[in-house]
DNA sequence: GCTTAATTTATATAACTAATTACAATCCGG
DNA sequence: CCGGATTGTAATTAGTTATATAAATTAAGC
C-alpha cells in the first residue's frame, strides 16, 4: 500500500470496476483476473491492477482477484459500507427520474429527500417521498445527517440553490444544471450536465471535411 | 492554425465556452478575454486560449475575443451550423426529461423521435412526439437523418439497442445506461452514466480518516 | 516429490498527454 | 507613439497510461 495522491481518474473508475463485479458476483462467479475486467470494461489490464494496488495489494499472483473481497474492499474505499445520504432539489422531470433511479442502486447512496420551490410541487409524491419545501432544507439535511446535494433545478436557480446546501454543510454536490458552480474548496462538484456530452459528441460526427472521408466498414457486433 | 489532434478533453470544454458566450451575447456584451472566461469557467485563461489557437486566430492581442464571432466559430467546430437530428430510445422518466429538455436546447441538436419496446407506451406522446415501436427504428434513422443515438433503457437492454441503432447507420451515441457498450471503433461513444458520478463523489466525502491511516498491514511469512 | 510451464499480480520504467507558466508580439486609447 | 491590456505559443511541469519484468501460484509430467 503507498501513500501517494489518488488521482481523480482512479477514483472514476472504481465505481466502474464495482458494477462489473456486482454482476459477476451475482452470475456466483468467484475469481476474475485484470485482464477479463479489461476486456469487458474497455480498459488496459495493467491500468486496473496499478489502480487497485494503490489502494492495497488485493490480487493474488497467478490466481487473480476474488470477487467478494475485491467488492468489499471496493466499498470501503469509496466510502459505501455505511449509508450516505443525499438530498435531491428539483422535483421537474429530472428530478423524477433520478429519484426513481434510487430503487434500483444497489449501493449505500440514498436519496432520503427531495425539494422544490414550487408550491405546487410541495407535498406531492415521487417514488417513497413527499416533496418538501425549501425553507425546510437547512433542518432536514442536519437532522437527518444529508451529505450529498443533487441539483436538477433550472440552470439560474442552480447557484442559490448550491449556496443553501453548503449553507448547511452539504459536502459534495452532483450538479445537473448547466453551469459551473463557485464553492468553497472543501466542498466537491461533479458535473453532470448532458448537454455537454450532447454538444461535444456533434464534434465527432464526421463531415467529410477532413481526412476519414468515408470509412464504410460497418458490422454488428 | 495547426492541424494536431484535437484531445477529447478540449472538445469537451468547447461546449463550455460556447454555453457562456451564447450568455453574454445575450446580455449583448461584444468583448470578453480569456481571463474573465477562465474565472467565470473555472479554468486556467492560458489553457482557454490554447484551446481556442488549436482552431484558429480568434482573437485580437490587447482586446480579447469578439463574442459573435466565436460563438459562430465554436458552433462551426461543433458542427452545430446545421442542424443535427438525434433519436432517443427508452421512453422512461430519464427519456422524458431528455425529450423536454429538447425545447430548451439553443443548439442545433435535435431529438426527433422517440423509441420504447413496451406496447402501451407506443403512441404516446412525449413532449411534441409521439412514442414509436423499435421495429420502425431503422428506417426512420435512414429516412430522417438521424446521426446521433441516445440510450435510455435499463442497463440489460443497452447493448442490443445500440446494435440496432449502429446497424441502421447511426454515427454517435450518447448511453445512459450503466454499461460499457461494445461498437466499432468509426462509432463515437461518449458515457453519460450519473451512478459512476454519483459514486465517485462518495470517495471525497470526509470520514476523518484523511491521511488513509487504513488497516492494510500485511504480513510476511 | 521435484521440475517445468502457464498464469497473473505488482511495480519500475518509459512514453505519452495535458495543464501551467512565462513571455514576446501585438493592439488600442489617449 | 507610449503604456496598459491581452493574445498566441514556447518551455516547463504535472498527470496519466502503457510497457516490461520479477515474483508468486497452481497444475501437470514424470
Amino acid at each position: 500500500m503507498k501513500s501517494e495522491k489518488i488521482s481523480e481518474a482512479v477514483v472514476r473508475r472504481l465505481p466502474v470496476y464495482l458494477r462489473y463485479l456486482n454482476d459477476l458476483n451475482k452470475r456466483e462467479v468467484s475469481t476474475v483476473s485484470s485482464q477479463e475486467l479489461g476486456l469487458k470494461l474497455d480498459l488496459n489490464p495493467a491500468q486496473i491492477r496499478k489502480d487497485l494496488a494503490y489502494f492495497g495489494d488485493f490480487g493474488r499472483k497467478g490466481i487473480g482477484y476474488d470477487v467478494s473481497y475485491l467488492i468489499e474492499k471496493i466499498r470501503h474505499i469509496l466510502n459505501l459500507d455505511q449509508q450516505i445520504n443525499a438530498v435531491l432539489v428539483g422535483a421537474g422531470n429530472l428530478g423524477q427520474a433520478l429519484s426513481n433511479y434510487n430503487l434500483y442502486l444497489r449501493e449505500n447512496i440514498k436519496i432520503v429527500a427531495v425539494f422544490d420551490e414550487n408550491p405546487t410541487k410541495v407535498g406531492s409524491r415521487i417514488s417513497t417521498l413527499t416533496v418538501q419545501p425549501m425553507d425546510e432544507i437547512s433542518d432536514t439535511i442536519k437532522s437527518r445527517n444529508i451529505r450529498i446535494g443533487i441539483i436538477t433545478v433550472p440552470d439560474v436557480e442552480a447557484q442559490n440553490v448550491a449556496d443553501r446546501l453548503i449553507a448547511a454543510g452539504i459536502e459534495a454536490i452532483l450538479n445537473f444544471a448547466p453551469t459551473i458552480l463557485k464553492a468553497p474548496a472543501n466542498i466537491r462538484i461533479h458535473a453532470a450536465d448532458f448537454t455537454t456530452d450532447l454538444l461535444s459528441l456533434a464534434y465527432y460526427l464526421d463531415n467529410g471535411k477532413d481526412g476519414s472521408a468515408d470509412d464504410g466498414a460497418q458490422e454488428d457486433k
